[in-house]
DNA sequence: GATGAATGAGACTTCATTCAT
DNA sequence: CATGAATGAAGTCTCATTCAT
């Protein structure tokens, strides 16, 4: 029964949090949609930033720990990144509403993903670190590691955040996996080392998830 | 001397603003900031958010007017997005303080850039149109343009956004200008009509800029 | 212990807006005059309207199942409406400071007692009742019903906003009795049917009260 | 051309303050209403309660005038009440604005029209005085002459009241001229001296204005 | 005298946080 | 642990009044 209030806070926060924004969303609010009184929130958080703090932190850990078990494999680079595409887009297919505040409030989203919360250089950092054994293995072309990454960065929220507002308006179609294909197809021609330019492309060499 | 205090309570408030985020940037600091009273910005502004929608407004059409200027040129597509991100690059040296309220105050960044104020589909509709006449110009290899244009605009973002924190941290290196190159060489290789493949990446065709 | 707080609230507000008017009553001076903190009036109140409206709605209901009350009984209606006086007077004297709201705030006033808040004509509607059934009793000469309810009504009005005055200059008598004395004679000679005038006017037949 | 400015204003403030209420005239709506600017208003007015102070003097004067005149008179105290509610209701009827202000700011309406400006007791004290009078010359019965001005006044009060709602809802008839009728048959009736009670109220005697 | 931009005290209201039950 | 009434600091906005032009 251990860990049930705070989940349960937890997940109205992030509805009422993605609904409203973290200014607006009050603790009232946030404890009406979690069943429990306002003061029970501070049983479990030290104030409404520590449950802001505790999202980012539980959604940072979880691509940390997803890039650690990508990194044991023995894959192309491209594959890499490939795979982290496809588990971003799978998880704002599963829970939008988290996207959305982790989206949205960019002064956290810094914190944990560009900077890293443990002194790393967050996500960027992961998606630099593949380039730059990309880079080394001969497997990707000469370029600024730091710099396609923060691109690809860049790119990975802004299809996030465009697929966010095809839910609010109501557009049918499912961009996020069209996104894949024509993200990677950029980087197989554009960034794939000239020997095997064009090699990459074609999908038979499979995906990690 | 009219246009004056207005100005100056502008400038104040993106000044705030940029170092506060919106929602924490009060009336009494934008007030102190811009060195009148309180009062005085209500003697200019309908309310606190209508700063904000001054900002965006002004800085949406100098991209809107950029874009129909760069329309009226005949020179390739991706000559234009090179453009464009010179364009945006130059902005964020030259204010970064603004650039930030802009990265950072989301909810109004989707109003102007992604959705557009005038029903258009703003910054990203620009992007979008370049790509899909170059494409009908047989300039660019097909693709799907509304996705690609999603891209690109995140990695703009993802570029200023890196940029602004390197300024806060002190890293003493200018990334704005290989950024453009990076950019633009994916894009060539990526994007390029294969018949034309590589002949783009070579700088000669000089720029708008 | 409910219900404590916001009566509490509730007569602070009477007194301070007695005082002081509705506008010029801060929710600062009422809260210190109920011993309350400002954020505590938010709690039992939507708004310092509200406050008012509460006030206004509490009497009308006092005086509307008075008026029930007295329709169940079947008297004279000149009885009757000695009763309304006796039992206006009778508040004034109780509440002074209450009485004074209602009479000061004329835009409530006229909500609640000239055009009543669920519809009917509010407590100029009761009088006028009173006095067209009387009149189709035979018990009372023919006239205006609506127009006589309504001197009435400003009669009443005016004898407790001048039992108020008396009050704050400190003259001693107390004019209240002598008042519905006056005006039930009046009334007596100037409104009983031909046949019975002047025999109301002893008072043998009893009072309601 | 003098006093033209100041009457602008004085006009333009009737205007505005009927609509909204003292508090919520502000000096701004006062000064476009007239067609001057804020300041302009200070020139002619020490501030905002001063330009109330002078509506209520200039009516208090208005009244003050008349009574002295019907003083003057030789005439049946009650055809001089009779003159009072037909000068009032012809007020009314010319200047609707003017009175819902008096009727509405009663903290002023006492201070001119229960107190008198001039310690004397102001309009309510006139009414009083030709009871009082009427008394004495055996011409209306005995009663207290100061409850009776207090009920009449009242009255007055509530017929002007009246017909300013109906104004507002729109309703055709015009009440007011029944009013004069209404009250002074009840006075006639129960305030006229026994002798010649019934005589007064056939109109043959003659109206003052 | 006329103007109206500037002022800033002060009003209403919100809401994160506490703590007695 | 859970509760939720109470708190009061702080925020946004209004508006009577002034004063330099």
């Amino acid at each position: 029964m251990k860990g049930n209030k705070k989940e349960q806070i937890l997940q109205a926060a992030i509805a009422v949090i993605a609904r409203e924004g973290f200014h607006t969303a009050t603790t009232d609010k946030i404890a009406a949609a979690a069943g429990v009184a306002v003061g029970t929130i501070y049983n479990y958080f030290k104030n409404k930033e520590d449950i802001l703090n505790h999202i980012f932190q539980v959604e940072y850990e979880k691509r940390a720990a997803f890039f650690a078990r990508l990194q044991e494999q023995d894959i192309h680079p491209l594959e890499k990144i490939r795979a982290i595409l496809t588990m971003h887009f799978a998880e704002v297919r599963e829970n939008p509403e988290l996207v959305r505040v982790i989206l949205e409030e960019k002064g956290f989203s810094r914190r944990y993903y560009q900077q890293g919360p443990d002194g790393n250089k967050g996500l960027q950092g992961f998606l630099e670190r593949i380039i730059r054994e990309g880079i080394g293995q001969g497997k990707l072309r000469d370029c600024d590691p730091a710099m396609v990454a923060t691109v690809l960065f860049g790119a990975i929220e802004g299809v996030m955040a465009r697929y966010l507002f095809t839910l609010e308006t109501g557009e049918g179609a499912d961009l996020l996996g069209g996104a894949v294909e024509e993200i990677t197809a950029l980087l197989a021609q554009g960034l794939a080392a000239p020997a095997i330019r064009g090699r990459f492309s074609d999908r038979s060499t499979g995906g990690v998830l």
